[in-house]
DNA sequence: ATATTCTGTGTATATTTGACGCACAATAGA
DNA sequence: TCTATTGTGCGTCAAATATACACAGAATAT
């Protein structure tokens, strides 16, 4: 795609390497948190940053999103949205790299990270105390967790982040750790449950006062909800 | 359909093109329309496209969108937004390019498109005319005008489209072609003025039945809603 | 047992949204 | 010039939604 009026020589063969990276949100102990990984190499020696890779010559970006959180969380992400494309000529001190950021959602106690390759560290930041990252990945964060809270907002879809059986009390510090504020439980309640797709089990949680009743993701209605 | 076979060993050396296409919106006798190119070359000769073009070595994406537009339009954009970035290895049929699009919204009537370069054609089309497209570009026109539309659900940013004076019908008859629904005129009405960004003129619209009062846009207002 | 703590439910109020009626202003046509 | 027509400007009323708040019951802790 050319037909340009620019002197420029070859517009066509520019070969910028393509990576993905992905903002990995947590939650766990009532704290929204994200998984970050420490380079041991150059350049940003030290430094944490997102866990990111390159795009492989047949993968999607999607894909390679999906390989590398697997690669090095090991687990198949519930839940992977796109976010922006950074395409800043000088982003990357090395060579020319535009990369193309992603969020994702876990349940870290499921998974405890791995740091492979030129990694030296991998671990759960509270989303509080990120420090100085390498890169512009303090850009490619913030604009991640705006895009978390936005499509929160909009539909419930935060639910993969919750063990099977769940109180809704539970499902609200979910969203009070996402959303960064704190909510009134009965209007919680209320709004959650007007939409369809929790079930009501006949279980309470033990060990808690109160007897909370335990509820259950009905997926097939979520999937009605998010479609329609 | 193919040409290269790829026999590239490392992933991190990828070196797929990337492109940037422009869902450029423009809104003129009461309809959306949206401008598109018809090629003139292999692939997809004949077919119509959204306007594109490969970034340029020193170029960030939403600069190769605006020196894109400005050479086949002719027009300094007055609103340019990332949509998102499509990399299906397959998408372009003879090499891979990954594309990121825009939306970009500008006045029709200030400019008359020319075809250039490997472009046989320029035209405004209606949204609801619009042909098959080349590549997957009626998938990035729908995705862009998803994301116009939820962008102006939030906040008015559509500003840029009208004269210096405008009345609140002509504001309105915006929306409309926009949303692709009609709105009620007063609840419009109250819904603009409780924004205050509008700044009611002493003058009136000649010509028009019931002499309705022209309004101009603060500026300075608009983007403090913008990012406040 | 008794106090404590958390859950579950209802209600009253304020705010926002949507639908609609009517008078006035400017134009168009006789 | 006078009248009909058409679109604007403004207000009201009802419905839906969001917000704030109070109390009873269940399970736990002492």
């Amino acid at each position: 795609m050319d037909g340009t009026l620019n002197i420029r020589v070859t517009p066509q063969t520019s070969a910028a390497a393509h990576t993905a990276d992905c903002a990995v949100f947590g939650f766990s102990k009532g704290e929204l948190r994200v998984l970050l990984v420490q380079r041991a190499v150059e350049p940003f020696s030290g430094y944490w940053v997102l866990p990111g890779g390159a795009m492989g010559d047949e993968e999607r970006l999607e894909e390679t999103a999906r390989r590398v959180l697997l690669e090095l969380v090991g687990v198949r992400d519930l839940y992977l949205q796109q976010v922006a494309t950074y395409s800043d000529p000088v982003r990357h001190p090395v060579r020319r790299v535009v990369t193309t950021s992603y969020y994702a959602l876990v349940k870290p106690e499921n998974h405890t990270p791995i740091a492979r390759g030129y990694l030296s560290e991998a671990a759960w930041h509270k989303l509080t105390e990120v420090p100085e990252l390498g890169f512009d990945h303090n850009r490619l964060l913030q604009d991640a967790h705006h895009r978390l809270i936005q499509h929160l907002r909009d539909r419930p879809l935060a639910f993969d982040l919750l063990p099977e059986r769940f109180t809704l009390t539970e499902a609200q510090k979910l969203y009070e750790g996402i959303l960064g504020e704190s909510l009134d439980r009965r209007n919680f309640r209320r709004k959650i449950l007007a939409y369809d797709f929790l079930i009501e089990t006949s279980e309470k949680r033990a060990g808690v006062k109160g007897g909370p009743i335990l509820y259950r993701l009905d997926r097939s209605a979520l999937e009605r909800e998010m479609n329609g």
